[in-house]
Parts: structure tokens; C-alpha cells; sequence
DNA sequence: CCGGTCTGTCGCAGTCGTGTCGCAGAAGAC
DNA sequence: GTCTTCTGCGACACGACTGCGACAGACCGG
């Protein structure tokens, strides 16, 4: 599984390829325009980034530059048929790869895999931390080789956490992230489920190792 | 978390995304006309400002001249809907970003991270002042590479002090960003603070080099 | 329709942090 | 030099925060 932020500002494209992408085990994001995009890239982090280049307001020539600026993140960019313009002016930004539209679902998804895979094995495939393994394309976690079975809720809330390691998230941020609903007023369900997994994944869940407190703030993942 | 000012004059919105980005984890000041947020902006040395164009008195674009003057605090606008006269002139004026109206409190969050990452993470990121090194988005905090564990209260005290070197705050003042409530009559609480956090900060804490009384104000951080 | 798993809520208990108090010492004022 | 004011600093008790177990409803698969 990848955090894929799909950035495309035709609506019937978007959503057809956020399906797509999405039955392909990803978890995908949108964004409708290239402020929004860049908005969205920011708050959530996402292993790569696909890109339209005919956006209203800031165009995705622009938007490219500005993830490129911002890290490591690969960009794939979708083009309108084979137009030499666009794909040299699209690497020239900093793409790493590019997919002419109308974009099969299939070769776009290889493509999210080559390019990931490409990149040092960041996000697709395993996240080790210690003696933690977390696969997100296969979805497992392991501990000194052993097999960790996380639910849905724990897992989805490890691979937020992990997908920043040392950020402190709040318990208003989790729920927003991992359960995706406002809250009215806090509650303990964050530090219920944090405390679940670690059972599971700790060794000595009284002094956690990946999964650390942060009194009066949240949680945090990793060591510092 | 970062310091944000929002300078904003309809009661009900400033209301509404002062909770909002507060629950987003940052640290929200607020004004209702151009004049007092020039005002706030002087005393409380925030790391972003958001900016209502609409204001009585000074307009936005003025604000956001005068701000830009100052210094290198970056600036996002709220405009009406793309008012592309808006756009333009709110960037000529020295604006990073805009945010068109109703602004939905997530995207403001994004953008306002975007922004602080852009500007060489002076906020999101890593504060070093001789041997101390203030890590604001892991919110650690550590000496000659030694981890330092501060308690809630001390790293806020600690990361509203540093936010605003060589300047002076008074206990009020202290209260009322780190504590957040108007206190009745003053209290030795914040020397107690100061002098906790001296403990574990400095090697000296009888001569301290990193946050200094200065006798009959308040307190200061750094070395002049 | 039934059984099991997962999820969210509640309550309790332990711990750590925080705010208050009092005293002593230092810095200025006169 | 003396007196006043302000700050450093240790002690302590209350309170907030978190860990953790228990339980009930939701959800899912058979």
C-alpha cells in the first residue's frame, strides 16, 4: 500500500482513478487543483505524487517544482497524448516518470510501483524501524521476524505514525487521520488503541520503544 | 505547532479558525482590525500570520506591506472568492499564500505548514542556539547532544521564549501564551517554570546562559 | 440467524506534573 | 550600611493525564 495524492482537476477522471488506484490496494488522496494539491501534499505527507499538467490556477509544471523542492516525494505526471512539449518540459521539473491520458489503471499502477520501487524502496514495500518491519504493500507487521496480527484501526494508525516517524501528532490530528471524523469534544479512543497495539508490538509495553508518549501533546513515532 | 496571528474582523470566522488551527496543534493569537494585529504582531513575534484582505482601518495589502517590512514572517491571505484582483495584488503586496473564503480549517492548516516548510523551516523544525537545540516538530529538546526531557509546560515556556531571542517578556505576558488564562494578581508560577526548566537545560542554572532574568521585567532567551 | 471479532465507552488506579507556600539570599534604593 | 523588594529554590499536596482492564454494541462472515 502507498499514500498516493492524485492531483487532477476533472472530477469524472479523479474520481475513476481514486477507485482504481484505491481497489489496487492504494490509499489515495485528491486534490482538485494545484493549490489544493499542495495543500493536501503538505498535511498528508504521501509517498508520491500523480500529476495532472492542465490545472486551473497555479499549472502542474509549477506544482512539480515546488514537491521536488519540498523532498524526496516522486511525481508522476499524466500528459495529454504524447505531446514532446509537455514530457520534456515534465522531467525538466523534476517527474519522474510520466503516463499519457486517458491513463489505463493498470500501466499507471505499475508505473506508482516502478517508480517507488525505483526510489530506494522509501514507501513501497517494507518501513524497518529496530526490529519492527512494517510491509505496506503486503499490509503486515513484524517483530524480530515474528508476525504481528494488527486490526484495520491499529494498523492504519501505526502507518500514519510511522509515515512521519519523530513528528508528534495530537490526539485531535489522529482521529482526523485515522478515523477521519471530527470530533466533538476528546475522548480516549486514541490512547485505547495505542495501547492495543502495543501489546502486540512492544516488547515491554510499559516502556515502549515505537510507539512513545508525549505527555500533554500526543503520541510519537520512533526513536526521536 | 507554530505561532500563528489571524487578523481577522468578523467575529464569527475568527472565532471559528482560531479553535479550529488550535486543535491543529498550533499556537493562535488573534486581531480584529489591521491596526491590532500591527500591535500583536510587534509583541508576540508570531512564525506566520493570516490575513483577512477585508479589514476597517488599514486594508490588508497595507498589513501585509508593513509585516514584510519587518521582517521575514510569512504571510497567507484570505480573500474573498478568487477575486483574481485580489490574487495578484495580495501577491504583489508580499503575501506567500492565499486562501479563498470560507476557508476550510484542514486546508488553512496544509497551507500554513507549506508555507513554514518552504521558508526554510524557521518554525517546522529544528531551532539551534549554542548548544541548545529545540526540535519544534518532535518537540525535543537536547544539550551538547544530550536528549533533555522537559515537561509540557517547560517546552512551552521554553519554545515561546526562543520564538522571539534577545526579546524580553514579561510574567504576564508568559502567562498568557504559555498558560492561556488571564491570571488575577501575578504569581511566582512562572519563576518556578523558568527555574525547573533551568535545572535541566543549563550547566550553570545559577548563572544561566540560555533564559535570563532580568530583574523587575520578566525574562529573556539567549544571549543578548 | 448465529457466533466471533473488532471497536468504542466507561471506570478505576497509579503516576507524573503543576501550582502554592515559605524561606533565604541577592540586588537595588535611599 | 540598612532596608525593601525581587528572585531562587526546596517541599508538598492536589489534580490532570495516561495506562489498562472490562463490557456492550457494531460489524462481518458463515
Amino acid at each position: 500500500m502507498a499514500a498516493i495524492l492524485l492531483i487532477e482537476d476533472d472530477p469524472l477522471v479523479r474520481r475513476g482513478l481514486q477507485l482504481a488506484l484505491s481497489r489496487h490496494g492504494h490509499d489515495v488522496r485528491t486534490a482538485d487543483t494545484g493549490e489544493h494539491g499542495l495543500a493536501e501534499f503538505a498535511s498528508s505527507t504521501p509517498d508520491i505524487v500523480v500529476l495532472d499538467l492542465m490545472l486551473p490556477g497555479i499549472d502542474g509544471f509549477e506544482v512539480c517544482r515546488r514537491i521536488r523542492n519540498a523532498g524526496e516525494v516522486p511525481v508522476i505526471m499524466l500528459t495529454a497524448r504524447g505531446d514532446d512539449f509537455d514530457v520534456v518540459s515534465g522531467l525538466a521539473a523534476g517527474a519522474d516518470d510520466y503516463v499519457v491520458k486517458p491513463a489505463q489503471p493498470t500501466v499507471l499502477d505499475a508505473r506508482i510501483r516502478a517508480v517507488l520501487r525505483r526510489s530506494a524502496g522509501a514507501s513501497d514495500g517494507v518501513r524497518a524501524h529496530g526490529e519492527l518491519r512494517i510491509d505496506t504493500t503486503a499490509l503486515t507487521v513484524s517483530v524480530r521476524g515474528e508476525p504481528v496480527p494488527l486490526t484495520a484501526t491499529e494498523l492504519r494508525l501505526l502507518l500514519t505514525l510511522s509515515r512521519a516517524p519523530g513528528r508528534v501528532f495530537s490526539r485531535t490530528q489522529l482521529l482526523q487521520e485515522v478515523w477521519e471524523h471530527d470530533y466533538l469534544g476528546d475522548s480516549r479512543l486514541v490512547d485505547n488503541c495505542v495501547q492495543r497495539m502495543r501489546a502486540k508490538i512492544e516488547s515491554d509495553p510499559a516502556s515502549p520503544v515505537y510507539v512513545q508518549t508525549v505527555r500533554g501533546f500526543g503520541y510519537r513515532f520512533g526513536p526521536v
